[in-house]
DNA sequence: GCCTCATTGTGAGTATAGGTAACAATGAAC
DNA sequence: GTTCATTGTTACCTATACTCACAATGAGGC
């Protein structure tokens, strides 16, 4: 097969998985009335030594400052992350979950990982080490925690 | 390590890279003035033999065919897709590419191509057939073309 | 001090992607 | 020939993320 040809195809299936794992992701995060935007940037947070500012949520998911915005809206007016300002400089709002964010958050991992499994049923332990190298290969930057 | 965890490390690194896949298609996609979603369909009607019904479509892209509606109507605006009768059953329409759709069509295969290769950059030869041997064993139903 | 400029967060509006509910036109089955 | 299923669409809602504008604040030059 032409060089070419095959990373066509390889372009493929990663797209037809990319859209295979959204659709998983909405699937498995319905129950818990938690959107899939909202889930990742919960994982930030939870990922975050000290809370974060706005705008470094922004860098972080990968989105304007906006954005950050309306997420965190939504999951304020939920109760799991709250604004909290920043004493040394007044124009900074930093993000730091509550308690019930944190509660929310594992049983986010739970689902996440339960669907994980039913995702990667067809692969045996070997191939899944083997995926979770390429995987790694093909992540230059993982600053993005999202 | 132990199961679990490295099941959900392969859940986080799946979501990183369908997040970064998402934003790479869009970004490619863009100069082509053609969205994602569109892009889907124009590939699902490139494949097919004979021009699909509204209600086929929606299947193959795992939308509500009302989604389908909007895609076809944006398409046909671009004059990309034309809408046909069916003579055998006048509720059915049948969409089929137009020469300028498979110009557009050809475009965008480049351009998906050329966005691959700079996102597999870090994979040798063998590494891009293993990950094309994984994709395949994860891929259980390959009949969705999207 | 004070003037300018950069940073930070957000209001207002837009586009894309998708979903539900209701419906008219049509075909199929009894 | 009446009832029921299929097909596409009108109308509306949600989620995600964008641009633009702007007010509040901080930082630097003078």
């Amino acid at each position: 097969m032409d060089v070419a040809e095959s990373t066509g195809n390889l372009a493929d299936q990663l797209l037809r998985l990319t859209r295979r794992l959204h659709r998983a992701q909405k699937q498995y995060l319905q129950p818990l009335g938690i959107t899939p935007a909202m889930s990742r940037l919960l994982r930030v947070v939870s990922h975050s030594e000290e809370p974060l500012r706005m705008v470094d949520l922004a860098q972080r998911l990968d989105v304007v400052p906006r954005a950050v915005t309306t997420l965190v809206d939504g999951l304020e007016s939920f109760g799991l992350v709250r604004r909290v300002p920043d004493p040394a400089n007044r124009r900074v709002i930093r993000v730091e979950l509550t308690a019930q964010g944190r509660d929310a958050l594992q049983r986010l991992r739970d689902a996440r990982r339960a669907a994980a499994e039913d995702l990667l049923a067809p692969l045996g332990p070997e191939q899944r080490e083997q995926l979770g190298e390429l995987l790694a290969a093909l992540d230059r930057d993982p600053s993005r925690s999202c």
